[in-house]
DNA sequence: CTTCTCACA
DNA sequence: TGTGAGGA
């Protein structure tokens, strides 16, 4: 293998991370960079090892999870166990989001019904909300 | 610029 | 799960 190393702030700039978040993975243990000096120099398998970090992280795991993860890279159940963790991460992640997606809809639900008795309280004192001919519009996020 | 530690949300 | 500060 030809021996190509990323600088910390190679890395930072090229994810859009700071130099303190590289820092603080490994001091999680996520991440071990070797020295040159005192410097961190990330190999190629760093560098994707913190891809996965990041991806982990934007499917909203923990960096423990995450860390369980791909950190059993060549132990004992092999990839067939670490495939299995991912599954079950997966499962829990989705019925987490189920349960908070859920809550959003119960909490649409009820502003829905407070704003209906605050209109309907409004017409029977004779007052007039200044949008009461506007659609009530919901824009998704992206 | 890089490194580290400590406090803090 | 990171950030801010301050020093080397």
């Amino acid at each position: 293998m030809q021996q190509r190393f990323y600088t910390i702030t190679q890395l930072t700039q090229e994810f859009a991370i700071t130099t303190r978040t590289l820092r603080f993975y490994e001091a999680q243990g996520l991440l071990s960079p070797q020295r040159r000096g005192r410097q961190r120099l990330y190999s190629p398998a760093d560098r994707t090892r913190l891809k996965l970090i990041l991806r982990g992280k934007r499917l909203g795991f923990s960096l423990a999870e995450i860390s369980e993860m791909i950190g059993m890279y060549g132990k004992a159940p092999g990839e067939a166990g670490q495939l299995r963790l991912l599954m079950e991460k997966i499962t829990a992640r989705r019925t987490e989001l189920l349960e908070k997606y859920r809550d959003i809809e119960l909490t649409l639900k009820e502003l829905d019904e407070v704003e209906a008795g605050a209109r309907s309280r409004m017409a029977e004192i004779g007052g007039v909300f200044e949008d009461s001919a506007a659609p009530v519009l919901r824009e998704e996020e992206a």
